[in-house]
DNA sequence: TTATTCTTTATTGTCGACAATTACATGACG
DNA sequence: CGTCATGTAATTGTCGACAATAAAGAATAA
């Protein structure tokens, strides 16, 4: 069996789709969508280990399902950036380096920023009212469960994903929630992040916020990329021991890092 | 014959792949991968007509290739955005509307931008000689042809494909040059895109390679900026009665207009 | 013992066929 | 005459099997 850290169970599709409150549903029409929403989880949330080898059997077997539905999952993963692919070798997850965490950084002060700016132009008072909500409900999340860093995470990235949304720019929409976001998760993960800084964070959202409610488009949008270049700069200190610059581009070999 | 719009002929797979300049070649070990470049250009080329019905037994039969790999290379130029797909009802080419087109130029700004700052920061010498030698190349065709505007906004989006190479960020290369830059293809042959202003944009060229040359980030970061603004002001205009703003989810008939 | 070549094996790429769903057309009923 | 229902046709989704390529291992020669 080649099977690499399977996800829990095969079979209870319908506990999968909402585990981390934003999710796009309406798309399960049919076994390749599915399967591909269950490998996009595992792999973010750390069940399929980064760098892990991705065989067709293995997966189609555990899945149950048909060699063909699953490589079209594989397809829109890879095109996602979730796992790598070499013609007629295989795949595996993708394992971030940092580097690539760095340039995933640099994206999204150049990306959010602007989101923030179109925000502040365009986001409608129930949706600012919302964004307030948001907030409100992480800041009581923090009160409780103060140490639980995880979902408070999780947390930062809604705050993210409504500023997105208020930006009623389509395509920066699915680009960033559809394919940053997930790396962005898939790196916390993989480092485990700790997710320090989580007050500082805080105020930082609220002073975005008011901006967008001023209607502020040059303040919300340099708070913005204050905050995504902080966030950065605070990866890169926590991180700078791990620096390793694993080899350019990692061999291929087997790697089992559960 | 359901068949929209044929690539002119359907087995000469030989005269296809480098045919706008710049592609990166080296993917062609398989099946899927050659049908999924030749899709590309076809679309971008306009000869796909955006809106066209694509059907899976019909493109098979035309590429002589069976459904499978041409369904992998319809996922992936879906995740490209340049085929829209239903399930169990079908695929069209994609057709931009007004306001999708402004969304492009608004994420190009963002991120041509960072790109021009980034490649400020880290274009080499030998880097910044070679975007000259395209500047001088450009001009020099220019001259030739002044009116035969379609290469010359090849070689505007050229200029653009080295300033994103000098950013040195991979991830940023991948999402300008293998996805935003075939949207921008695909617009400029679906508006017929005369590409007005081409001294004016010449000389802004100049000036961002000069801030470039100097090392000077702001500078280089606010020239770009305001090239790619103006550049979406200027279409914004011209097509400032085409805002037909055509039915928000235009419904899914068949629709060839060659 | 080490390097090289050949064999074997496993995985990927490709194909054709069947099942499921949707769209279209024809006809009946109000 | 318009609307709804039914049947038919076409297209998509899924599956299993075969062929091609690449990795792994065994055997041989230096």
């Amino acid at each position: 069996m080649t099977l690499p850290t399977l996800p829990h169970n095969a079979d209870s599709h319908d506990a999968w789709q909402s585990a981390t409150g934003h999710d796009d549903a309406p798309e399960v029409r049919t076994l390749a969508e599915r399967v591909f929403h269950q490998l996009q989880s595992a792999i973010v949330r750390g069940e399929l280990a980064p760098g892990a080898k991705i065989t067709e059997p293995g997966l189609a077997k555990a899945y149950g399902i048909s060699r063909g539905p699953l490589r079209e999952a594989m397809r829109r993963l890879e095109a996602h950036r979730l796992i790598e692919r070499i013609p007629h070798v295989g795949a595996r997850v993708v394992k971030l380096s940092m580097r690539e965490l760095l340039e995933l950084f640099d994206l999204r002060e150049a990306l959010e920023s602007m989101a923030a700016r179109l925000a502040a132009r365009h986001m409608t008072a129930p949706e600012i009212a919302g964004l307030r909500d948001v907030l409100a409900v992480h800041e009581r999340q923090e009160d409780l469960q103060r140490d639980e860093a995880y979902f408070q995470r999780e947390g930062d990235l809604d705050f993210h994903y409504c500023i997105v949304q208020g930006s009623h720019n389509r395509m920066l929409m699915t680009m960033l929630c559809d394919d940053l976001y997930y790396l962005v998760r898939l790196y916390r993960t993989q480092f485990s992040a700790s997710g320090a800084r989580p007050q500082r964070a805080f105020v930082e959202h609220h002073r975005i916020v008011d901006a967008i409610e001023a209607g502020d488009e040059e303040l919300a949008e340099l708070l913005m990329r204050r905050h995504v270049s902080a966030s950065r700069e605070n990866v890169a200190k926590h991180y700078a021991e791990t620096l390793d610059e694993q080899s350019p581009h990692t061999r291929f070999e087997e790697n089992t890092t559960s």
